[in-house]
DNA sequence: AATTAGATCTCGACT
DNA sequence: AGTCGAGGTCTAATT
């Protein structure tokens, strides 16, 4: 990996077309060849980059650009794409560099996986009355996040997200029209459950008798560990 | 800005929870007191992070963790939630600080709406005999991209994305159903344009009779821009 | 401030 | 390799 502070201006051409005008930054260039270019502001997005696989050539400045006071140009091609990133470089400030090595990578815990397990073992808080038939539910249009069977008669298809939008409503109305056709099934009631619903998506799913239930992350995990997690 | 090249471990508890185990790692410390830890490949989204506004404390390590070789811990904790990142260092490699001062800022060129504003100078691209009624024709569910009307009857109503996906035909579709029930417009038939459009979303729209159209970027801004024309 | 739709989305899983 | 869904999505525009 090599940093470079450098003020410079930058010009992307590829999807759409950008121009960041002269200023000092922060420039990465990672082993792979990728290349990220950072503010000192603003979150983790950079201001603009190349994804690998690309190649970074140096140029020498075109006799206007050195007139403008560009002391080199560096074009970051991508190799798959017809994508460009040119960066022309004006002044080198300050400079790093140091080989990492590769990276054991990240260890995640807590996401959708993990609530529709938890979803599927307390399903009295999607309503009551239900048994687990089971979770993923193959279709031929993709699984229903859990289906399971009423006390009085019917199955139950829930459809499970974190945040709860409209495109989700229109998934698990596909997936209703679809299981109401198996008379083993029907009659099939939808239930829309996540952590946070928006408020066109719960009047479209109820405009169509689709339940909406809210559930509470933390008051599920609390019931499942037991015990307080340190992190 | 500062910048950290050090032995560390990462861990993060807030929406969820994620470990990164020990390695030589970037650390990117922003003026806004926003962090970043990069791995040397990849590509612009860190390992981890923490977005502003936040605070850095640097904290002694416990016994247990000293032992381990942890010389110092900063905890770096958002001040509108509860997200906590904690860095474990075990060695600091090399080091670099420097102002960077604000940025101008990127100016973009190429997206959805120059899409829109090209296809509604050239209605042609999408079918024939179509002159504009208006862009983002609003409707009780939101704004049609594009509304036209046919010349040999009827009206057209113009979905426009970058990439057309299967929630893209579901969107026009619910306009197709509600513009439908206007007598002034009706018959009214959609068209799915976009860049790129998925196979899947291809054979939904066809399946609901909507013609779908893909769009050439490059031509389209190349007749508009000024250059003569041939026709 | 809250909401919504787009993104050079990125990233992982699965076919 | 392509497709699909989720994201600590992020981000900008609009209400």
């Amino acid at each position: 990996m090599r940093l470079v502070i450098a003020r410079c201006s930058v010009d992307y051409a590829g999807r759409l077309s950008s121009h960041l005008p002269l200023a000092t930054r922060l420039l990465v260039l990672k082993n792979d060849g990728s290349i990220l270019v950072h503010s000192d502001a603003g979150s983790y997005k950079p201001l603009n980059w190349m994804n690998p696989p690309c190649t970074i050539v140096i140029e020498e400045p075109t006799a206007d650009a050195a007139e403008f006071g560009v002391i080199e140009v560096w074009r970051v091609q991508q190799k798959k794409t017809d994508d460009v990133l040119l960066i022309s470089i004006h002044e080198i400030v300050a400079e790093l560099a140091h080989d990492l090595g590769d990276d054991p990578g990240l260890i995640k815990d807590g996401v959708e996986a993990h609530l529709q397990e938890l979803l599927a073992e307390q399903l009295h808080r999607a309503a009551e009355g239900l048994t687990l038939i089971r979770r993923e539910y193959m279709t031929a249009i993709g699984p229903v996040d859990i289906l399971a069977q009423h006390s009085e008669g019917g199955t139950v298809a829930i459809e499970l997200k974190r945040r709860g939008e409209i495109d989700g409503v229109e998934q698990l109305t596909r997936y209703l029209e679809l299981l109401n056709r198996d008379p083993l099934l029907a009659p099939v009631r939808g239930i829309f459950a996540a952590q946070e619903i928006k408020p066109q998506a719960r009047t479209l799913a109820e405009d169509r008798g689709i339940t909406c239930v809210v559930l509470d992350y933390d008051e599920m995990r609390g019931l499942d560990s037991g015990a307080p997690r340190l992190f």
